[in-house]
DNA sequence: CGCGACGTTGATTTGCCTCAACGATTGTGG
DNA sequence: CCACAATCGTTGAGGCAAATCAACGTCGCG
């Protein structure tokens, strides 16, 4: 169950094994069924989260009530509103299971306990959040310039296993299209083909 | 001169006399004139900066030879290529001074060896990031849905100041959008008064 | 079965881009 | 100090990508 979490931490610091119980023992395991709500709007945000199985969105409700996904989320990604979490306030993004999904969770307590105890674990989080500010950034920026059917193409490239998991009108949400533009996207370049 | 500095530092942790003074030294004050190229594409970003007075642009070219400028950036910000920076990788990007510029700057390798001396500075620099994380992700998603007329207020009410600053057509870029548009919403604005 | 969720397709509209021309301002060399 | 060019912002005309609105087919499910 450990395997890949375990590896996505050692990548960047290497644990003794009491350390490594540690860090088990203050992860929770978590499993849940599809369209669980993991975060409403106004909470805020308990947990940080390693995906283990399953697939999760991450989305806001814009002012005409539709919703606009910011992330998926799948096996071995990270998962939790950064912002709510980390600074403790009210999230006002929304996560929620797509597939049935399979966690494991740390409370904002624990991790301040984890860091006292193992401060090298700073690092390896610093490290991530960088991570995850790059890959932001790059969306950032190919979002600025690409057409829709660049960032399309992009995005199966990049995520070839999602539009299989995941609706077609999610994915259109994801890319800041509407369903019927994605749909003729598509038409138009199976014709091309 | 290390005022604005000192404090956005020990906002996040409380440092020593002896430590604060390590710091003073590893961080090298510089003063640049406008249009001074700080990093350019292809080199790896050398320096991690706070700004002290002054403004400079982030920026790429894309594959028409346009200027897209990533962000704007003025006293009391932080400044770097973090992507480049931190995993020492050749930068996509341009750094440039719009004004005359003052920094405070560190290395790559003092900031290693910063950490190392004073390993909770890990836990400031990882806030930053993730403060860093969470702008950005906010601008995304109003770049997501929002018009180009919602993000240019939204633009005049978060940075007052930078319109008297930087000129209207790196506004634009900064927007996503062209020079002509952006000239025809401000008379639309205008006229709506 | 019948209903709702999803994807497709068509017609029309719209927001922004492109191209082009034209003032206003600033800087520069003669 | 003026002539000239360069830079910047504005305005107009036309075009295009994607949005909107609407209708329809298909599939899965209570």
């Amino acid at each position: 169950m450990f395997e890949a979490f375990d590896e996505n931490i050692t990548n960047h610091v290497s644990l003794s094994s009491d350390e490594l119980a540690l860090v088990h023992q203050l992860f929770q395991h978590k499993i849940c069924r599809k369209k669980t709500m993991l975060l409403n709007k106004g909470q805020v945000c308990g947990f940080e989260a390693f995906i283990i199985k399953g697939c999760v969105k991450r989305y806001y409700i814009d002012h005409e009530g539709d919703e606009v996904i910011l992330q998926f989320a799948v096996e071995n990604w990270w998962l939790s509103d950064m912002v709510s979490f980390t600074e403790q306030v009210p999230s006002l993004l929304y996560i929620e299971t797509i597939e049935d999904t399979e966690l494991l969770q740390i409370t904002f307590q624990n991790k301040e306990l984890l860091f006292k105890e193992i401060p090298k674990l700073e690092r390896v989080f610093r490290l991530l959040v960088q991570r995850a500010y790059s890959v932001l950034e790059n969306r950032f920026f190919t979002g600025l310039t690409a057409s829709a059917e660049e960032r399309y193409l992009n995005f199966i490239k990049k995520y070839p296993v999602l539009p299989q998991r995941v609706p077609q009108y999610q994915i259109a949400s994801y890319l800041g299209i509407t369903p019927e533009a994605l749909s003729r996207i598509r038409a138009s370049l199976l014709r091309k083909k």
